[in-house]
DNA sequence: ATACAACTTCAGGTTTTGTTCAGAATTTAA
DNA sequence: TTAAATTCTGAACAAAACCTGAAGTTGTAT
């Protein structure tokens, strides 16, 4: 899961980073509202948390240009104010929730893991792809009436491969996606071989046809056709 | 496709090659302003990344001379430099967008990917010529309604044609554009004639009627007409 | 501190694609 | 019409990409 943080004050950025990397999230964090718009065009997130007051611009534009460009993305605003006007206005414009300075970290991530179970699919939290069935609030995975153990890596691509059914993927994508920057570290990509290897053989397992289709020299492809 | 990088920081340059020709990306790589400026007159690109700061030369000249010169080529600025106003400028001149140093490898391909998505062929991300249809998005070739599968040649192979339809392409100018400075390793280009004679097969067994004209002594041109 | 699970690396084997090559077919020019 | 140049073709070989199981590392929980 990708999130975007939005958030200008250095210090606050740094250790809500820190702690929702350490729940496992991948974080782009940015300290003002151009790197934002920026990096809303170039990627996709599962959830962003945008701070309302920002040195260059205002969050609540953020949230409108969210909304319009990656509508399956969550929104929580984080603000100073407690006004009833602001939250009101940011939910208005479709942020699913909000919060107000200061916080505790564990609540902050707590909204997130809320917005993203809600929103993520459509508001579904159970996804059926003919015999796969996911259950998106306790990362559950069934084939076949069969419960099929995933570790995080496996779940994190199947769920990516879900969320982009029928569409082939550059194992660097992919990468890109689920390691976020630590991707620059590894030398090669072939740690990815093994975890699409052992994501097939817990389908097929579990009584599932192959719908992870490799596509020679580009990526993958997952297909239900 | 082809991309040109201009940027003096040796380690930086050599680094940026590596990774988006892992890619799949061609890249011939500069080190300064004049080189530079003989690579734009010599070949055509799909998406130039540019440092401003040249030892012998300004960046901003290269954008001016490339927009006139390939209309049709991508720029990416590179730039130490965080002012608002050198962004502004390489924008007003044309380029498609900028990353201020330092930044992260994946990044700056995610700002390629967007911006030769952009450009080439209108944001379309399905060409649709006569009964072809070429899914950009999936590299998926669609032949009369019939599914073809391309080898990553014969896709960019295509795609380069089509990109230049109408238009009697050489050899050389395919081989160069495909495969990049790797074409001076081969002795000869004769192995361009398999795989236009393997894209041909292809094609036309999917019931596609032939494309591709060899036009004797020149080379070939792509023609619905 | 230890044990266990998950992650990554690695070496090999398999499959698919890319390149070379030689001979046949075609086009051009004398 | 014939010779030279160019292009086409299929088959053989080389290279690249992928898959796999196992070994080595890291991380986590007890």
């Amino acid at each position: 899961m990708k999130l975007l943080l939005v958030e200008d004050e250095y210090d606050l950025a740094a250790s809500i980073k820190r702690f929702l990397e350490q729940e496992k999230y991948i974080i782009d964090a940015v300290l003002n509202f151009s790197d934002a718009a920026e990096k809303i065009n170039l990627y996709e997130y599962d959830c962003a948390l945008i701070d309302i007051m920002l040195p260059d611009g205002s969050g609540l534009d953020l949230v409108k240009r969210i909304k319009n460009h990656q509508p399956k993305c969550g929104i929580v605003i984080i603000t100073a104010k407690n006004t009833l006007h602001d939250k009101l206005t940011g939910l208005d414009l479709g942020a699913d929730d909000y919060l107000t300075k200061p916080f505790h970290l564990a609540e902050l991530n707590a909204r997130v893991n809320s917005v993203i179970r809600r929103r993520s699919f459509n508001g579904d939290n159970e996804i059926i792809l003919n015999e796969i069935i996911i259950k998106t609030q306790n990362r559950e995975v069934i084939v076949h009436g069969n419960k099929v153990e995933l570790t995080r890596r496996e779940y994190d691509l199947l769920l990516f491969f879900v969320a982009n059914k029928e569409r082939v993927l550059t194992k660097e994508s992919i990468v890109e996606h689920i390691w976020g920057d630590d991707a620059n570290a590894f030398d090669n990509f072939d740690f990815v071989y093994t975890h699409i290897k052992n994501l097939r053989k817990k389908i097929t397992n579990a009584g599932g046809t192959e719908y992870i289709h490799s596509i020679y020299g580009i990526g993958y492809k997952f297909s239900l056709l």
